[in-house]
DNA sequence: GTCTATATCCAGATAGAC
DNA sequence: GTCTATCTGGATATAGAC
C-alpha cells in the first residue's frame, strides 16, 4: 500500500495559497523566500514550485485569490438603494467591515502600490466610480449640495477609511495602551464611522 | 602624489545616503542590494559597509536623515496663530507641500509601517497631538462646534492628506491620461485643498 | 578612505527517484 | 504528487593590499 491517498493536489494548492497570503501580507514579496513558505506549510520547496511554476506564480495566485474575495463585496452594495444617505452608510460600513475582516488584502494592496504594480486590483477603481456616479446623480437632481465635487468627495471618504484601516491599531495602542481590547477597538471604530457619517451629512447638506 | 585629495569621507557618506534614500524609497529595504547601491553611487560595496557597518546601518542612517528634514516642517507651523482657521490652513498646506517636495519620505514611512517598524517617526504623532490640542482649546472656548471629537477630526484630515499624497499620481493619470502636466496636477491639488478647507469650515462651523 | 578578492550563506529553480 | 539532492547566481560581509 502506497501513501497515494494523502496526495491531494488541490488541497495542497489551497494550503500553499492560504499560507502565502499571510506571509506575503506580513513581509511583502521580497521578504518571503520559498523556503520560508515551504517550512510554514510543512512542505518542500520544489513541491510548491511544481504547483505554481515560479515565485511570481505564487504571488499571482495569491493576488487572484484575494481579488475573488474582494469583488463580491462591491456587488452587494450597488443594488439601488432609494435613500442616498442609507446608500452611503451602507458602503462606508461595508468598507470598514471588509478591511476589519480582511486586513491581509489591504496590506497586500499597499505592498503592491509601493512596488508599482497598480493594475491588478481592478475593482477598487470601479467602486470609486460607481460611488461617484451615484453622488453626481443626486447632485444633478438637486438633492444635495453641489459645493463639493463628487470625485474629490469620494477621495476624501476613501482617505479616511484607508488611514483608519491601516493605522487604527497604532492609534488604539497609543490611546488605550494596556486597556486595549477588542470591544474598545470596535467602539472606537463605530465612533469614527459616526464621525464620517456626520461629515457626509453636514457637507452634502443631506 | 597619491589620490588622497579626492578622499572625502563625509562627502562619500552624504552621497551614499542620498542615493540610498532614493533607492530604498523606490524598492524598499529588501528590494535594494548593497551592490545596487554601490553601482548607483559609483563606489564599491565594501566601502559602503566601511562607512555604515551593515545594511541595517545604512537604512538607519537614511531614516535619521529623513527625520532631520521632517522635523523642521512642524516647528514652523506651530507658532501661535491667532486665527484658528488660518492655523489649520497653514498646517494643511504645509503637509501637502512637504509631501509634494519630499515624496521619498512618505514612501519610506509606508515601507516602515508595512514592515512593522512604527517607532522611529516620532514627530508625526507629536504633530497630530499639537493639532488636536489646538482644536480642543478652540472647542473648550466655544469658538467652534463640538460635534466632532478633536482626535477623530485630526485623523480624518490626516487620512485625506495621506491618500492624496500617496495616490494622486494614479488618480491624475487615470483622469487626465495624456493631458497630465505639472500645471494640471498642481491645479487639482489646489482644488482638493479647497475641498478640505471647506470641509473644515462646514464641519466645525467656523 | 578605497579598492579587489574572497568567504559564506541563502535565494530561486531543476533533476530525478519514488 | 511529493521528496532529496543539487545547480547557479546573488546576497551580506570580511581580509587585506594600497
Amino acid at each position: 500500500m502506497t501513501n497515494t491517498r494523502i496526495r491531494d493536489g488541490e488541497a495542497t494548492k489551497r494550503k500553499i495559497i492560504k499560507t502565502a497570503e499571510k506571509l506575503f501580507s506580513e513581509k511583502g514579496f521580497n521578504g518571503v523566500s520559498i523556503r520560508d513558505l515551504a517550512n510554514a506549510c510543512g512542505l518542500s520547496g520544489p513541491l510548491i514550485l511544481h504547483h505554481f511554476k515560479s515565485k511570481d506564480g505564487i504571488y499571482e495566485a495569491v493576488r487572484l485569490a484575494l481579488i475573488e474575495k474582494y469583488v463580491p463585496l462591491f456587488k452587494n452594495h450597488f443594488d439601488d438603494e432609494d435613500d442616498l444617505f442609507k446608500f452611503i452608510e451602507y458602503i462606508v460600513r461595508g468598507a470598514f467591515a471588509f478591511h476589519r475582516e480582511n486586513p491581509i488584502t489591504l496590506r497586500l494592496m499597499n505592498w503592491d502600490r509601493l512596488n508599482g504594480f497598480n493594475k491588478p486590483w481592478p475593482k477598487s477603481e470601479e467602486f470609486h466610480q460607481m460611488f461617484v456616479e451615484r453622488l453626481q446623480k443626486a447632485m444633478d437632481a438637486g438633492e444635495i449640495s453641489t459645493d463639493f465635487s463628487a470625485d474629490y468627495f469620494g477621495i476624501m471618504i476613501g482617505g479616511m477609511i484607508h488611514l483608519w484601516s491601516e493605522e487604527h491599531d497604532c492609534f488604539m495602542l497609543d490611546c488605550l495602551g494596556e486597556n486595549y481590547t477588542k470591544a474598545a477597538a470596535d467602539e472606537a471604530e463605530e465612533q469614527f464611522i459616526q464621525h464620517i457619517l456626520l461629515f457626509v451629512k453636514r457637507c452634502l447638506k443631506i
